[in-house]
DNA sequence: CTGGATCCCACTTGATACTG
DNA sequence: CAGTATCAAGTGGGATCCAG
């Protein structure tokens, strides 16, 4: 994809960005504090789409429970990424949706997401090797 | 950065590539368990220049213990982002270096660690006001 | 210098029961 | 339906001591 040197570029390229404002290189870890748990993730990709109703979200993530949905979304939406809207009346009804800045974020994991795709094979095989040694 | 209308377009493009795997959505999950834990992310970004010593890992990387390092670097060994190098000498030398799976991780978390940079304020920001209310 | 082995605590997660 | 409250269990991580 890229060269060594373009990589070296890049990279030196953060770390100036880091250097100037006094901060650590491994910054990456607020992203991974804020969505790193469990479930975060998953959510923000089921509400890629469209708004979805918390039983929504409850049936289309598999093993996730009420409990662990709810300090999902109460996270997400601390930090902005999620609008939570209630609607008044009966049954209440709630739905969930992505903010511009949760649908942001969302763009920001896919060349991550697309890495994964592209080298799950590598890594189960570098696995195996590891393993068998 | 991108338009409503491309958005849809990227993620509609994955969950088609995710749905021919039969796999879910929810598979950045699985970078997460790997490197998501406290101390790999960072390991891999102070390889970025150049191999380091394990002592020189444990100096560079504040806060983390013997114990932590060698946790994270066994793990990213195993996966096949890192290779260790042992120099038979007195007292012993281990090389820790970014293969090029790793290095093209690395590139990979670019774009999320480029999203932090630009958006700490505004998540900042949404905290105060959630916190707030 | 580069780790391995233990002990232990804190936090995260899950299961279950209850409520507006 | 959309949560909250409580309790039990599992796990990640730090501290410490030891070894090649």
């Amino acid at each position: 994809m890229t060269t060594g040197a373009a990589d070296e570029t890049d990279h030196q390229r953060i770390a100036a960005v880091l250097a100037a404002r006094g901060e650590d290189a491994c910054h990456v870890r607020e992203v991974l504090d804020r969505i790193g748990d469990k479930w975060s993730i998953a959510v923000v990709h089921k509400l890629a789409d469209s708004p979805r109703r918390f039983s929504e979200l409850r049936r289309d993530i598999p093993g996730i429970s009420q409990r662990m949905l709810t300090a999902a979304l109460r996270g997400l939406e601390r930090d902005g990424f999620v609008d939570r809207t209630v609607h008044a009346a009966v049954p209440p009804r709630v739905d969930y949706a992505l903010t511009p800045l949760g649908r942001d974020l969302l763009d920001s994991t896919w060349p991550l997401m697309n890495w994964v795709l592209g080298h799950t094979d590598d890594i189960r095989a570098a696995r195996r090797e590891y393993d068998a040694r």
